[in-house]
This record gives C-alpha cells, structure tokens and sequence, in this order.
DNA sequence: GCCGTTTTCGGCCCGACTGTTTTCAGTCG
C-alpha cells in the first residue's frame, strides 16, 4: 500500500498535481509503511496523515490491489518515464519535457537522443547538462549505491580521522548518525576554516568531485558513496547538527511545530525574527520548542516528536545496558578464535554472561559431534574458575530444518545453558511452510532464541517471506526471544519488524554473533537497530541481570 | 489532501548548488 500511495504520489506529480497534494500522498504511504499494526485490521483513518480521501485509496487498494487514480495515472505516464527521474539532476518536472517535447521515454532513450545530438540547441539543456545526464544513466545502470552500515561506519570514522587535525569540530551526521541499516550517503558535518573543503577534495578516497562551495563540497568514493561535507560556523554547530542529521520528515514535522510559534529554524539556528533562540547545542533547540532531547535513532517522525512534547520517551537500551552475549562462536565450528581467546576478549568487555554457541551438527559442513560439543562443555567448566565474575553459558546455535525440527532430542538439548536456532537453507519455502518452520522451531521448550530471523544479507540475499504477526505471536506465546543479529550486513531483525514483534509482547536479545574478537563489538550496530524500534532494557533479555536471565531461559 | 488550545479555511520547511533562460528554475537533501 505505502509503495503504490509512493507511486501515485510520483505520477501525480509529474502530471502537473498540486506540490501539497503530492506531500500528503507521500507523508500518508511513509505513515502506513511505519505503523507498527496490520493495516486490514484497523481503521485506516486511525493512521496520522492518512484522512477521507486516502482512506478511499487504501479501502479500494486492500479490496483488488490498486486504486482507481493509479491505474488512471499509470496510463498516462509510460514506466520508462517514471524511470527517468531516477537519473540523478532529473526530476520530475525536465522528464515530463522530454518526453513531451521530443518522445523520448526511458534513461535508454535518453542516452540515445543526446548521442544523436537531439538535445542540442534545446532550452534549458546545454552542453555541461547533456554530460551530466549521460554520466547519470550509466550510474543508475550500476545502481545499488546503499552500503549497510558498518561499510558506511568504517568510511565514515576514516573520513573524520583525515580531516579533525584542521577542524575545530567535526561529526557524521545523516542516516549513519540514526543509524539505518543502510545509507545512501554520508554526512559530515565540520567548524573550521574554508581550506578544509581543499583538504577534502585531495583525500585519497575522493574519486570524483560532484559539487564544490563555500559551505558544502560534495565528492565521490572510488566505490561510488556520496559524502557531503558541510561547514557551520561554531556557534551554529547544534543547529548545524539537528538540521543534517534528519530525517527529512522529523525536520518537517519540527518545523511545523516552530512556524506556529512565528519562529524560525534552519542550519543556523532557531529564531525570532532576527533574535536568536538557540543554536549551540541540539538540547538548547529542542528545549526552546519545550520537548526533551529526541535520541537521533528515533528521529523518523514516528510518533518521537509528540512523545517528546509530552516528555514521554522510552528510556531506549543502550550498549552500556548490555551485560552479555548470548550468541556467539569459536574455532570449533567456523569462527577464527578459540574458546579461551573469545571467552578472555567477553571478559575484557565487562560481560557479566558469555554465551558460546557453536552450530550443531546439522549444519553438516562444520563436522559436529555430539562428542565435540560435550568436550567443549568440560573445558567451559575449568575455564570458568579464572572468571568468577563471568558466567560463561554453554550453548548452541541449532539449525531450524525445513519441517521447523532442530538438530537433537530433548534429552541432549535439555543439557545446554541456551539454545539460539536459525534457518541456514531452504531460503525460498512458501509463506505457509515459512511460517509454520518458525512457529514450530518457537513452539520447541528448548528453544530461547531465533537467530537472524529474516537471514538476509543485506545486498546479497532477501528475508525469507514468513506471516510474522503470525511467528511474533507465537514467540509471544511460547517465551521465545528474537534475536537482534548485529552484524552490520544482516541488522536482522531488521527495526520495522522489531517493532511489530514488540507489538506482539516478544522479547529480544541483541546478540554480537561473533565468529572473532573484533566482532564482538559489532553489538552497537544491534543496538541502533533496538533503538530505532523503541526498545528499553526491559525488552532485551540480556540487558537483564543474570538470574533473571536465568529465570527466562529455565522457563 | 490533511489538519486544527491562535484555524473547518488557509495554510503547508528551508537553504545550497548548478547550469543557464543573466536573474532564476529545477533539483537535491
């Protein structure tokens, strides 16, 4: 639904629609697309943004899977049309020029036009525009410039490290500071003298430069990333820093909130008239407009900006809450480090609780035994003499087959501190077999944790298809926690379907599944993603203290 | 098309950069 109310929000556009008609559409699809419930099984209207007129489009979409207007729409715009104003410089308003006025109706019909020299002499296109255009085609060809986050993190921290020795302040801001699981782009955000735009531009990772000013340089990375550098005098730095940081729509819905009181907020900072209010610091602007500071993870205008008004933000989980891992391997099976390396790194992390968990032996190509894993357990006894203040748990990461069954009796799993289970194949189930594979792996006592649910691999393989709400409730049900895969190319759950589970009263745990010692500080990234579902500490089973952890998984 | 303790009608976020139509429209975030 939220995609066809985007897609008709673009056709209605491009047909010379009315600019605030076309803002409704796309603030309507961005509220259903994040409302935490089935959208069959409430009143539409309930949804903010969403009135008389789209509640038709909605009733109509979910009867027969489209609505009027759109077919209408569709008929006039070709599909190649709409595609054009992905090419980047063209919108929506040079697309419908092109096609109207010379018949060209796809990016391939485009490059083919301006090598024909179609588009010489034609007003508004020159020469540097037929260049850029012809450049965009081919990158739209390439696509798929989204990195997941811990490439964008990595960038990121480097292009910081390059440029903090001449400025005063600098910071990512953007999508990476809310921490989605992927971005598009990166924002760096700097107080400094003007000749760090040049520093910029001669950076090593600069392959091209896109755009170049007094106050925002836009460059390229060999690997085709987007990363803005912006400069804001030091006292605007606050303002500077709420402004890039987004989202979009959290900005929208501020500004709105500041119009209404004749003020005034941009980069620069909140306004009076020509009085300044505040600029400084993020918590002076968002104290001026009488709500509390709003945690960058939560500003997606889903709800965080009453919440805030009212004072009524969750107390959100953070890496501090965390006192274990309950998901995690050793050189048993495939990870790189031993037992006593994996178990001293957890420890010099100030884990209260390690949980190992080797894969099982249905995963045939790691060569468990049972014979193995017992073995493993008597060496996790003697090496947790040396840490009396962390408890080391024995587990395993069982698999989850086709028919939802698990590697071993009973018997044996009844052995184990704790039990993570995860599909590892048979990607391409039905959404029935799916599902009822998840609900059966829930409906096992032996099993606390379903490991990267989704299994995607962000770029690389889609989610399974399963009914969730079905799965969540059945999670719900049995006491089974979800786990929060950390590892930045899987954020999986990923934070839309965190939400949901929530919903539903499932529990998470936010797990590194280190397969080394570096990754077991991948927990961060689990932690934005818990954050941008709205988690507290309460929700995570181990940001619990140990025995009440204990409790969970004897129960 | 949506929305409402200043409104059921009249508003709807704001600024930077580019290329070109030399004063601004289009695009982007």
């Amino acid at each position: 639904m939220a995609a066809a109310l985007e897609e008709y929000a673009e056709l209605f556009a491009m047909t010379g629609g009315d600019a605030f008609r076309v803002r409704s559409y796309q603030k309507a699809a961005k509220a259903i697309a994040g409302f935490p419930e089935d959208i069959a099984a409430v009143p539409v209207r309930s949804v903010p943004g969403v009135g008389e007129a789209i509640a038709k489009k909605v009733e109509e979409y979910l009867q027969r899977g489209s609505f009027r207007q759109l077919d209408d729409l569709r008929g006039k715009v070709p599909e190649g049309v709409r595609r054009l104003t992905r090419v980047p410089s063209l919108g929506p308003k040079k697309a419908v020029f092109l096609h109207q006025e010379l018949g060209i109706d796809s990016p391939e019909a485009l490059t083919e036009a301006i090598k024909q020299g179609r588009l010489k002499g034609v007003k508004g296109f020159g020469a540097k525009t037929e260049e850029n255009l012809l450049r965009g085609v081919e990158q739209l060809e390439q696509a798929n410039t989204r990195v997941h986050t811990g490439v964008a993190m990595d960038l990121a921290e480097r292009i910081i490290a390059s440029l903090e020795g001449g400025a005063e302040r600098i910071a990512y801001a953007g999508s990476l500071r809310r921490m989605k699981d992927t971005v598009g782009d990166i924002d760096i955000l700097a107080v400094g003298p003007e000749s760090l735009m040049d520093d910029f531009k001669a950076q090593p990772y600069v392959a091209e430069v896109i755009a170049s000013g007094e106050k925002k340089t836009s460059i390229r990375t060999p690997q085709g990333l987007q990363v803005d550098l912006r400069l804001v005098p030091a006292e605007s730095w606050g303002a500077g820093l709420q402004y890039f940081t987004g989202s979009q729509a959290h900005n929208v819905h501020l500004r709105e909130i500041v119009v209404k009181k004749g003020w005034k907020l941009s980069e620069y900072g909140l306004f009076d008239g020509d009085r300044l209010i505040a600029a400084e610091s993020e918590e002076d602007i968002y104290q001026a407009l009488g709500m509390e500071w709003i945690p960058p993870t939560l500003r997606e205008d889903g709800g965080e900006i009453p919440a805030a008004l009212k004072g009524a933000l969750p107390e959100l989980v953070t890496l501090q809450d965390l006192k274990g891992d309950l998901h995690t391997h050793t050189n048993l099976t495939d990870g790189i480090a031993s037992l006593e390396e994996m178990v001293a790194a957890a420890h010099a992390l100030g884990h209260s609780y390690y949980a190992v968990t080797d894969h099982a032996p249905d995963l045939a190509m790691h060569r468990m035994t049972l014979e193995k894993m017992l073995e493993q357990r008597e060496r996790i006894r003697e090496l947790q003499g040396r840490y009396p203040d962390m408890r080391i748990l024995h587990g395993a990461e069982l698999n989850i087959g086709p028919d939802g069954s698990v590697d071993w009796p009973a018997e044996v799993l009844a052995g184990f501190d704790v039990c993570v289970a995860s599909v590892h194949s048979h990607f391409t189930q039905s959404r029935e077999e799916m599902t009822r594979r998840f609900v059966t792996a829930c409906e096992n006592p032996h099993v606390h944790v379903i490991g990267h649910p989704t299994t995607r691999l962000i770029g690389r393989r889609p989610p399974v298809d399963a009914d969730w709400d079905e799965v969540f409730r059945a999670a719900a049900r049995t006491g089974t926690a979800m786990e929060i895969d950390s590892f930045p190319d899987r954020s999986d759950l990923p934070a839309d379907l965190v939400r949901l589970a929530r919903h539903h009263g499932v529990k998470f745990s936010i797990d590194s599944d280190a397969h080394a010692v570096p990754h077991l500080e991948n927990r961060r990234f689990g932690v934005g993603v818990a954050q941008r579902a709205w988690l507290t500490a309460d929700d995570v089973i181990n940001a619990w203290p140990l025995d009440r952890l204990l409790d969970f998984l004897g129960g």
